[in-house]
DNA sequence: TAGGAGTATTTCGCATACGAAACAAATTCG
DNA sequence: CGAATTTGTTTCGTATGCGAAATACTCCTA
Protein backbone atom coordinates (compact mmCIF):
# COMPACT_ATOMS: atom_id res chain seq x y z
CA UNK A 1 0.00 0.00 0.00
CA UNK A 2 1.18 3.36 -0.31
CA UNK A 3 2.53 5.87 2.34
CA UNK A 4 -0.36 8.15 3.27
CA UNK A 5 1.21 12.12 1.78
CA UNK A 6 2.49 14.19 4.06
CA UNK A 7 0.72 16.48 6.44
CA UNK A 8 0.76 19.61 4.21
CA UNK A 9 -0.03 17.99 0.82
CA UNK A 10 -3.30 16.44 2.58
CA UNK A 11 -3.69 19.90 4.06
CA UNK A 12 -3.34 21.77 0.88
CA UNK A 13 -5.77 19.24 -1.06
CA UNK A 14 -8.28 20.06 1.18
CA UNK A 15 -7.68 23.87 0.75
CA UNK A 16 -8.22 23.32 -2.42
CA UNK A 17 -11.08 21.32 -2.35
CA UNK A 18 -12.67 23.93 -0.43
CA UNK A 19 -11.44 26.89 -3.04
CA UNK A 20 -13.75 24.88 -5.47
CA UNK A 21 -16.66 24.13 -3.59
CA UNK A 22 -16.76 27.87 -2.53
CA UNK A 23 -16.55 29.05 -6.09
CA UNK A 24 -19.12 26.68 -7.08
CA UNK A 25 -21.66 27.69 -4.35
CA UNK A 26 -21.17 31.49 -4.85
CA UNK A 27 -21.32 30.73 -8.93
CA UNK A 28 -24.59 28.56 -8.84
CA UNK A 29 -26.33 30.57 -5.36
CA UNK A 30 -25.81 33.58 -7.38
CA UNK A 31 -26.81 32.46 -10.32
CA UNK A 32 -29.88 31.14 -8.18
CA UNK A 33 -31.43 34.17 -6.72
CA UNK A 34 -30.61 36.29 -10.11
CA UNK A 35 -33.17 33.85 -11.83
CA UNK A 36 -35.48 34.02 -9.21
CA UNK A 37 -35.61 37.95 -9.03
CA UNK A 38 -35.69 38.31 -13.31
CA UNK A 39 -38.71 35.74 -12.89
CA UNK A 40 -40.75 38.46 -11.33
CA UNK A 41 -40.03 40.28 -14.31
CA UNK A 42 -41.15 37.88 -16.58
CA UNK A 43 -37.80 37.33 -17.10
CA UNK A 44 -35.09 34.52 -16.98
CA UNK A 45 -31.46 35.18 -16.10
CA UNK A 46 -29.59 35.35 -18.96
CA UNK A 47 -32.43 37.33 -20.57
CA UNK A 48 -31.97 39.71 -17.96
CA UNK A 49 -28.05 39.91 -18.22
CA UNK A 50 -29.25 40.60 -22.38
CA UNK A 51 -31.39 43.41 -21.57
CA UNK A 52 -28.73 44.65 -18.96
CA UNK A 53 -26.46 44.74 -22.00
CA UNK A 54 -27.85 45.92 -24.85
CA UNK A 55 -29.73 48.39 -22.95
CA UNK A 56 -25.90 49.69 -21.99
CA UNK A 57 -24.08 49.40 -25.71
CA UNK A 58 -27.44 49.78 -27.42
CA UNK A 59 -27.02 47.58 -30.74
CA UNK A 60 -24.90 43.94 -30.61
CA UNK A 61 -24.23 40.88 -33.04
CA UNK A 62 -24.63 38.03 -32.22
CA UNK A 63 -21.56 36.58 -31.55
CA UNK A 64 -20.88 39.69 -29.62
CA UNK A 65 -23.11 38.70 -27.45
CA UNK A 66 -22.47 35.19 -26.99
CA UNK A 67 -18.64 36.41 -26.33
CA UNK A 68 -19.90 38.98 -23.47
CA UNK A 69 -22.10 36.65 -22.13
CA UNK A 70 -19.35 33.25 -21.99
CA UNK A 71 -21.57 31.16 -23.92
CA UNK A 72 -22.15 29.87 -27.22
CA UNK A 73 -23.51 31.35 -30.33
CA UNK A 74 -25.81 28.37 -30.77
CA UNK A 75 -26.62 28.79 -27.14
CA UNK A 76 -27.64 32.53 -27.67
CA UNK A 77 -29.48 32.21 -31.08
CA UNK A 78 -32.30 30.07 -28.82
CA UNK A 79 -32.33 32.71 -25.80
CA UNK A 80 -33.06 35.70 -28.52
CA UNK A 81 -35.37 33.73 -30.58
CA UNK A 82 -37.19 33.56 -27.51
CA UNK A 83 -36.63 37.50 -26.43
CA UNK A 84 -38.28 38.17 -29.81
CA UNK A 85 -41.20 35.90 -29.80
CA UNK A 86 -41.79 37.83 -26.39
CA UNK A 87 -41.10 41.30 -28.62
CA UNK A 88 -38.35 42.41 -26.38
CA UNK A 89 -35.82 42.69 -28.92
CA UNK A 90 -35.40 42.67 -32.96
CA UNK A 91 -33.05 41.01 -35.31
CA UNK A 92 -31.85 42.79 -37.84
CA UNK A 93 -29.14 42.32 -40.41
CA UNK A 94 -26.48 43.99 -41.03
CA UNK A 95 -26.14 46.37 -44.12
CA UNK A 96 -21.92 46.17 -44.01
CA UNK A 97 -21.93 42.55 -43.57
CA UNK A 98 -24.42 40.62 -44.49
CA UNK A 99 -23.93 37.64 -42.44
CA UNK A 100 -23.66 39.23 -39.22
CA UNK A 101 -27.36 39.60 -37.29
CA UNK A 102 -27.39 42.57 -34.76
CA UNK A 103 -29.66 42.66 -32.22
CA UNK A 104 -31.46 45.48 -30.62
CA UNK A 105 -33.60 46.24 -27.90
CA UNK A 106 -37.51 47.20 -29.03
CA UNK A 107 -38.86 49.62 -27.37
CA UNK A 108 -40.60 47.01 -25.07
CA UNK A 109 -37.76 45.87 -23.94
CA UNK A 110 -35.69 49.50 -23.75
CA UNK A 111 -38.87 50.40 -21.11
CA UNK A 112 -38.50 46.68 -19.56
CA UNK A 113 -34.57 47.07 -18.94
CA UNK A 114 -35.15 50.67 -17.43
CA UNK A 115 -37.94 48.92 -15.39
CA UNK A 116 -36.09 46.59 -14.19
CA UNK A 117 -33.39 47.17 -11.14
CA UNK A 118 -31.80 43.89 -10.63
CA UNK A 119 -28.41 43.72 -11.97
CA UNK A 120 -27.05 39.93 -13.15
CA UNK A 121 -25.40 38.33 -9.86
CA UNK A 122 -26.85 41.20 -7.59
CA UNK A 123 -26.43 38.71 -4.70
CA UNK A 124 -22.59 38.11 -5.31
CA UNK A 125 -21.86 41.98 -5.76
CA UNK A 126 -23.53 42.86 -2.57
CA UNK A 127 -21.35 40.03 -0.96
CA UNK A 128 -18.28 42.18 -2.22
CA UNK A 129 -19.62 44.67 -0.57
CA UNK A 130 -18.83 43.50 2.78
CA UNK A 131 -15.38 43.45 1.80
CA UNK A 132 -12.34 45.84 2.37
CA UNK A 133 -11.28 47.96 -0.82
CA UNK A 134 -7.64 46.40 0.29
CA UNK A 135 -9.61 42.98 0.16
CA UNK A 136 -11.18 43.62 -2.70
CA UNK A 137 -8.29 44.10 -4.57
CA UNK A 138 -6.60 41.22 -3.41
CA UNK A 139 -9.49 39.04 -4.63
CA UNK A 140 -8.87 40.52 -7.71
CA UNK A 141 -5.58 40.16 -8.26
CA UNK A 142 -5.65 36.56 -7.55
CA UNK A 143 -8.84 35.96 -9.42
CA UNK A 144 -7.00 37.33 -12.67
CA UNK A 145 -3.68 35.35 -11.47
CA UNK A 146 -5.75 31.91 -11.97
CA UNK A 147 -7.83 33.55 -15.55
CA UNK A 148 -3.86 33.72 -16.58
CA UNK A 149 -2.86 30.22 -16.02
CA UNK A 150 -6.35 28.87 -17.09
CA UNK A 151 -5.90 31.25 -20.34
CA UNK A 152 -2.23 30.10 -20.74
CA UNK A 153 -3.42 25.98 -20.21
CA UNK A 154 -6.13 26.78 -22.86
CA UNK A 155 -3.97 27.57 -25.21
CA UNK A 156 -3.60 31.33 -25.92
CA UNK A 157 -5.78 31.62 -29.00
CA UNK A 158 -8.01 33.55 -26.62
CA UNK A 159 -6.92 36.99 -25.85
CA UNK A 160 -7.35 37.99 -22.14
CA UNK A 161 -9.69 40.96 -21.97
CA UNK A 162 -7.58 43.80 -21.27
CA UNK A 163 -7.19 44.39 -17.39
CA UNK A 164 -8.60 48.02 -17.43
CA UNK A 165 -10.87 50.04 -19.57
CA UNK A 166 -11.15 48.81 -22.94
CA UNK A 167 -12.81 50.51 -25.40
CA UNK A 168 -16.58 49.64 -24.97
CA UNK A 169 -15.76 46.45 -22.76
CA UNK A 170 -19.11 45.04 -20.76
CA UNK A 171 -19.47 42.78 -18.22
CA UNK A 172 -21.57 39.91 -17.58
CA UNK A 173 -23.89 38.04 -16.38
CA UNK A 174 -26.35 35.82 -15.01
CA UNK A 175 -26.69 32.74 -16.59
CA UNK B 1 -28.19 65.93 -14.62
CA UNK B 2 -26.77 63.70 -12.21
CA UNK B 3 -23.23 64.22 -10.88
CA UNK B 4 -20.73 61.64 -12.19
CA UNK B 5 -19.67 59.53 -9.05
CA UNK B 6 -16.63 60.20 -7.47
CA UNK B 7 -13.43 58.57 -8.60
CA UNK B 8 -12.96 55.68 -6.11
CA UNK B 9 -16.30 54.63 -6.49
CA UNK B 10 -16.66 54.44 -10.04
CA UNK B 11 -13.22 52.46 -9.40
CA UNK B 12 -14.43 50.09 -6.66
CA UNK B 13 -17.68 49.60 -9.48
CA UNK B 14 -15.17 48.54 -12.16
CA UNK B 15 -13.40 46.11 -9.81
CA UNK B 16 -16.41 44.53 -8.80
CA UNK B 17 -17.58 44.13 -12.47
CA UNK B 18 -13.84 42.59 -12.95
CA UNK B 19 -14.28 39.99 -9.96
CA UNK B 20 -17.71 38.64 -11.67
CA UNK B 21 -16.40 38.73 -14.45
CA UNK B 22 -13.64 36.63 -13.86
CA UNK B 23 -15.73 34.39 -10.92
CA UNK B 24 -17.70 33.66 -14.21
CA UNK B 25 -14.92 33.48 -16.53
CA UNK B 26 -13.10 30.39 -14.46
CA UNK B 27 -16.72 28.47 -13.79
CA UNK B 28 -17.93 28.27 -16.77
CA UNK B 29 -13.99 26.92 -18.53
CA UNK B 30 -13.35 24.75 -16.24
CA UNK B 31 -16.73 23.68 -16.68
CA UNK B 32 -16.26 23.12 -20.01
CA UNK B 33 -12.82 21.73 -20.01
CA UNK B 34 -14.27 18.84 -17.65
CA UNK B 35 -17.27 17.94 -19.85
CA UNK B 36 -14.74 17.79 -22.66
CA UNK B 37 -12.09 15.60 -21.19
CA UNK B 38 -15.08 13.19 -19.41
CA UNK B 39 -16.62 12.73 -23.21
CA UNK B 40 -13.69 10.73 -23.97
CA UNK B 41 -14.30 8.32 -21.16
CA UNK B 42 -18.16 8.61 -22.35
CA UNK B 43 -19.26 10.89 -19.53
CA UNK B 44 -20.59 13.71 -19.12
CA UNK B 45 -19.39 16.91 -16.27
CA UNK B 46 -22.09 15.60 -13.78
CA UNK B 47 -21.90 12.19 -14.75
CA UNK B 48 -17.79 12.09 -13.56
CA UNK B 49 -19.08 13.84 -10.72
CA UNK B 50 -21.40 11.24 -9.83
CA UNK B 51 -18.98 8.78 -10.12
CA UNK B 52 -16.05 10.39 -8.09
CA UNK B 53 -18.04 10.91 -5.11
CA UNK B 54 -19.64 7.68 -4.58
CA UNK B 55 -15.94 5.87 -5.53
CA UNK B 56 -14.73 7.80 -2.57
CA UNK B 57 -17.91 7.19 -0.15
CA UNK B 58 -19.84 4.02 -1.23
CA UNK B 59 -23.07 4.84 -1.14
CA UNK B 60 -25.38 7.89 -0.79
CA UNK B 61 -29.17 9.25 -1.21
CA UNK B 62 -30.25 11.15 -3.95
CA UNK B 63 -30.72 13.80 -1.62
CA UNK B 64 -27.29 13.87 -0.53
CA UNK B 65 -26.22 13.33 -3.71
CA UNK B 66 -27.81 16.58 -4.99
CA UNK B 67 -26.62 18.12 -2.02
CA UNK B 68 -23.04 17.61 -2.66
CA UNK B 69 -23.40 18.91 -6.34
CA UNK B 70 -25.61 21.69 -5.28
CA UNK B 71 -28.35 20.93 -7.67
CA UNK B 72 -31.55 20.14 -7.48
CA UNK B 73 -33.06 16.86 -6.60
CA UNK B 74 -34.84 16.90 -9.74
CA UNK B 75 -32.03 17.61 -11.69
CA UNK B 76 -29.99 14.38 -10.26
CA UNK B 77 -32.93 12.24 -11.00
CA UNK B 78 -32.31 12.47 -14.44
CA UNK B 79 -28.61 12.49 -14.36
CA UNK B 80 -29.30 8.63 -11.72
CA UNK B 81 -32.20 7.63 -15.13
CA UNK B 82 -30.01 7.65 -17.65
CA UNK B 83 -26.63 6.73 -15.17
CA UNK B 84 -28.17 3.76 -14.59
CA UNK B 85 -29.45 2.90 -18.19
CA UNK B 86 -25.70 2.92 -18.98
CA UNK B 87 -25.20 0.41 -15.90
CA UNK B 88 -22.72 2.89 -14.15
CA UNK B 89 -25.02 3.04 -11.01
CA UNK B 90 -27.50 1.01 -8.98
CA UNK B 91 -30.49 2.46 -6.75
CA UNK B 92 -32.17 0.60 -3.80
CA UNK B 93 -34.47 1.09 -2.10
CA UNK B 94 -33.54 2.05 2.06
CA UNK B 95 -34.34 -0.21 4.41
CA UNK B 96 -34.46 2.15 7.56
CA UNK B 97 -36.22 4.49 5.56
CA UNK B 98 -38.19 3.20 2.78
CA UNK B 99 -38.74 6.68 1.30
CA UNK B 100 -34.82 7.03 0.47
CA UNK B 101 -33.09 5.67 -2.86
CA UNK B 102 -29.51 4.77 -2.26
CA UNK B 103 -27.55 5.39 -4.98
CA UNK B 104 -24.28 3.05 -5.42
CA UNK B 105 -21.83 1.95 -8.27
CA UNK B 106 -22.25 -1.19 -10.34
CA UNK B 107 -19.16 -3.17 -10.86
CA UNK B 108 -18.71 -1.56 -13.86
CA UNK B 109 -19.38 2.07 -12.69
CA UNK B 110 -16.44 1.44 -10.42
CA UNK B 111 -14.16 -0.08 -12.98
CA UNK B 112 -14.95 3.47 -14.88
CA UNK B 113 -14.22 5.63 -11.34
CA UNK B 114 -10.73 3.70 -11.15
CA UNK B 115 -9.91 4.16 -14.87
CA UNK B 116 -10.92 7.59 -14.77
CA UNK B 117 -7.89 9.88 -13.67
CA UNK B 118 -9.78 13.48 -14.11
CA UNK B 119 -11.12 15.35 -11.32
CA UNK B 120 -14.34 17.19 -12.08
CA UNK B 121 -13.31 21.00 -12.47
CA UNK B 122 -9.51 19.63 -13.00
CA UNK B 123 -8.45 22.55 -15.27
CA UNK B 124 -9.58 25.08 -12.32
CA UNK B 125 -7.40 23.44 -9.67
CA UNK B 126 -4.55 22.91 -11.64
CA UNK B 127 -4.65 27.03 -12.01
CA UNK B 128 -4.78 26.65 -8.09
CA UNK B 129 -1.15 25.21 -8.25
CA UNK B 130 0.59 28.26 -9.30
CA UNK B 131 -0.57 29.87 -6.17
CA UNK B 132 1.92 29.61 -3.39
CA UNK B 133 0.47 28.27 -0.24
CA UNK B 134 0.48 31.27 1.33
CA UNK B 135 -1.58 32.78 -1.57
CA UNK B 136 -4.13 29.49 -1.62
CA UNK B 137 -4.52 30.43 1.59
CA UNK B 138 -5.32 34.50 1.06
CA UNK B 139 -7.75 33.24 -1.47
CA UNK B 140 -9.67 30.78 0.73
CA UNK B 141 -10.08 33.13 3.64
CA UNK B 142 -11.82 35.81 1.28
CA UNK B 143 -14.29 33.41 -0.50
CA UNK B 144 -15.13 31.94 2.76
CA UNK B 145 -15.69 35.41 3.86
CA UNK B 146 -18.28 35.94 0.71
CA UNK B 147 -19.82 32.40 1.36
CA UNK B 148 -20.66 33.64 4.72
CA UNK B 149 -22.31 36.97 3.38
CA UNK B 150 -24.24 35.31 0.53
CA UNK B 151 -25.47 32.43 3.64
CA UNK B 152 -26.43 35.35 5.40
CA UNK B 153 -28.25 36.88 2.60
CA UNK B 154 -30.39 33.96 1.64
CA UNK B 155 -30.99 33.88 5.42
CA UNK B 156 -29.93 31.47 7.61
CA UNK B 157 -32.36 28.69 6.32
CA UNK B 158 -29.34 27.10 4.73
CA UNK B 159 -26.79 25.53 6.93
CA UNK B 160 -23.07 25.86 6.10
CA UNK B 161 -21.74 22.71 4.81
CA UNK B 162 -19.46 20.56 7.11
CA UNK B 163 -16.61 20.33 4.38
CA UNK B 164 -18.11 16.99 2.78
CA UNK B 165 -21.91 16.15 2.38
CA UNK B 166 -20.96 12.56 3.38
CA UNK B 167 -23.75 10.57 5.50
CA UNK B 168 -22.05 9.15 8.60
CA UNK B 169 -19.20 11.58 8.99
CA UNK B 170 -16.39 10.85 11.59
CA UNK B 171 -16.49 14.54 12.90
CA UNK B 172 -12.74 14.71 14.70
CA UNK B 173 -12.64 18.45 14.44
CA UNK B 174 -15.32 20.93 14.72
CA UNK B 175 -15.12 23.36 11.53
C1' DT C 1 -13.28 35.87 -61.64
C1' DA C 2 -14.30 31.34 -60.16
C1' DG C 3 -13.53 28.68 -56.40
C1' DG C 4 -11.93 27.58 -51.93
C1' DA C 5 -11.08 28.88 -47.29
C1' DG C 6 -12.98 31.26 -43.52
C1' DT C 7 -16.71 33.51 -40.69
C1' DA C 8 -21.55 34.34 -38.69
C1' DT C 9 -25.65 32.24 -37.65
C1' DT C 10 -28.97 28.61 -37.34
C1' DT C 11 -30.55 23.84 -36.77
C1' DC C 12 -30.50 19.56 -34.44
C1' DG C 13 -30.11 16.25 -30.75
C1' DC C 14 -28.95 15.59 -26.22
C1' DA C 15 -27.91 16.55 -21.23
C1' DT C 16 -28.38 19.47 -17.59
C1' DA C 17 -31.08 22.68 -14.51
C1' DC C 18 -34.96 24.58 -12.32
C1' DG C 19 -39.69 25.03 -9.92
C1' DA C 20 -44.13 23.20 -9.16
C1' DA C 21 -46.94 19.48 -8.49
C1' DA C 22 -47.73 14.60 -7.70
C1' DC C 23 -46.67 10.63 -4.74
C1' DA C 24 -45.22 7.84 -1.11
C1' DA C 25 -43.45 6.90 3.33
C1' DA C 26 -42.50 8.66 8.00
C1' DT C 27 -43.44 11.62 11.88
C1' DT C 28 -46.16 14.64 14.72
C1' DC C 29 -49.96 15.66 17.35
C1' DG C 30 -54.68 15.80 18.70
C1' DC D 1 -55.13 5.43 16.86
C1' DG D 2 -55.64 8.61 12.72
C1' DA D 3 -55.50 12.98 10.34
C1' DA D 4 -52.25 16.58 9.25
C1' DT D 5 -47.69 17.64 8.27
C1' DT D 6 -43.17 16.77 6.85
C1' DT D 7 -39.67 14.60 4.09
C1' DG D 8 -37.59 12.03 -0.11
C1' DT D 9 -38.20 11.15 -4.76
C1' DT D 10 -40.17 11.48 -9.26
C1' DT D 11 -42.74 13.69 -13.10
C1' DC D 12 -43.60 17.46 -16.07
C1' DG D 13 -42.84 21.60 -18.73
C1' DT D 14 -39.59 25.03 -20.00
C1' DA D 15 -35.04 27.25 -20.62
C1' DT D 16 -30.40 26.98 -20.98
C1' DG D 17 -26.01 24.99 -22.76
C1' DC D 18 -23.15 22.38 -25.73
C1' DG D 19 -20.95 20.31 -30.18
C1' DA D 20 -21.54 19.05 -34.85
C1' DA D 21 -23.40 19.87 -39.12
C1' DA D 22 -25.90 22.78 -42.32
C1' DT D 23 -26.42 27.54 -44.44
C1' DA D 24 -25.35 31.88 -46.00
C1' DC D 25 -22.17 35.13 -46.97
C1' DT D 26 -17.22 37.28 -47.36
C1' DC D 27 -12.60 37.29 -48.48
C1' DC D 28 -8.56 35.65 -50.67
C1' DT D 29 -5.99 33.92 -54.25
C1' DA D 30 -4.78 31.31 -58.34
Amino acid sequence: MAMPPPFEEREEREAFDRIVETLIFLYTESRRLTKEQARSHDLTGPQLTVIKLLSGIGELSLTELSESMQTRNSTVTGIIDRMESADLVKRARSDEDRRVVKIRLTPKGRALAKSVPIEPMSLFREALETLSAHEARTLLKLLSKLEKSVRDALGGAIPAPSTHASPHEDHTDGR
